[in-house]
DNA sequence: TTGCTCCTCACGTCACGTGAGGTGGC
DNA sequence: TTGCTCCTCACGTCACGTGAGGTGGC
């Protein structure tokens, strides 16, 4: 068989996909991504639109989920139930990912609040004698002013 | 010897740090947190302040580095040159992780519109008689309109 | 003394990384 | 035919998870 025009092999859509072989392989190896065609050398022969489904997955791991939950999620299609329960279970698949997407910004926003507040009380520190050591592992509160230093700072001495 | 009263056990200090004693220990054997002393019988006793630095390297962590490169950036004490040179480290630090969690803001903020524009559209899926199946692995374009789908969306079908 | 917490091995796991040795395809 | 890409094992790795078997401490 020859490669159907329409059609990349596995290192043709790892490029496209901005990822490698070998997870590739394990996902298909979990049933997660499989390639539409095999050549009779055994040749995986991806269609490029599967490159979504791909980013799907990988968005998903980053958000924390493991292999297995992302497969529960991506298997909406082989669920049964009329189309109006099919639609209804992707859209609490998209729900689902909005709710964990917005929590993972507000935690970050909670950092970057705690990183702004210890570079802007960093300038204390500028001209401070006090050297934390192995025995006194702390600057807390400051030996100089008696405040409490953010943790993002202290956590650094 | 005792207690002493300003230390925590290993699973006290886990509870306030919201981790397991498996953690801590694996963090003391590369180095990260280590407790400030030892009983006679192996015991660690941690320092409560210490949870900070936990909670640094911690998130870190949700970020994408690993510990070894954590153990580099919070080594800052280790360092030597001047107290100045130090202070300059700690602020680069801090910039360094700040960008970190704005790249990855960023990326989420894109997901999640990503997101919405499938759920705005996912109406148009109801009325919609066409399947995708295992050998139409699609609906882009969509076979009622035309229309592209949003990339989250198709990833499902 | 009892019960709870802690200790140190040490093997298991998840999501791949990394060869070894061999074959397919334009 | 040559060189590049692909194939299937199969062992390694990172950051822990999970017992087994034993001891510390109020």
């Amino acid at each position: 068989m020859s490669q159907p025009q329409e059609f990349l092999k596995i290192g043709e859509f790892a490029r496209l996909a901005g990822t490698n072989l070998r997870t590739l392989r394990y996902y298909e190896e979990l049933n997660l991504l499989a390639p539409a065609q095999r050549s009779d050398g055994g040749f995986r022969y991806y269609r490029p639109t599967d490159v979504h489904r791909f980013r799907t997955i990988h968005s998903l791991q980053e958000l924390g989920l493991n292999l297995e939950r992302i497969g529960e999620l991506m298997d909406t299609r082989r669920q049964d139930g009329g189309r109006e329960q099919w639609i209804r279970r992707v859209q609490e698949a998209i729900a689902a990912q909005r709710a964990l997407i917005q929590e993972r910004i507000g935690s970050l926003e909670q950092q970057m609040e705690r990183l702004s507040e210890a570079q802007s009380k960093l300038d204390h520190c500028r001209h401070c004698e006090h050297r934390p050591s192995e025995d006194n592992n702390h600057c807390e509160p400051c030996q100089q002013t008696g405040d409490r230093l953010p943790e993002s700072l202290s956590a650094l001495f």
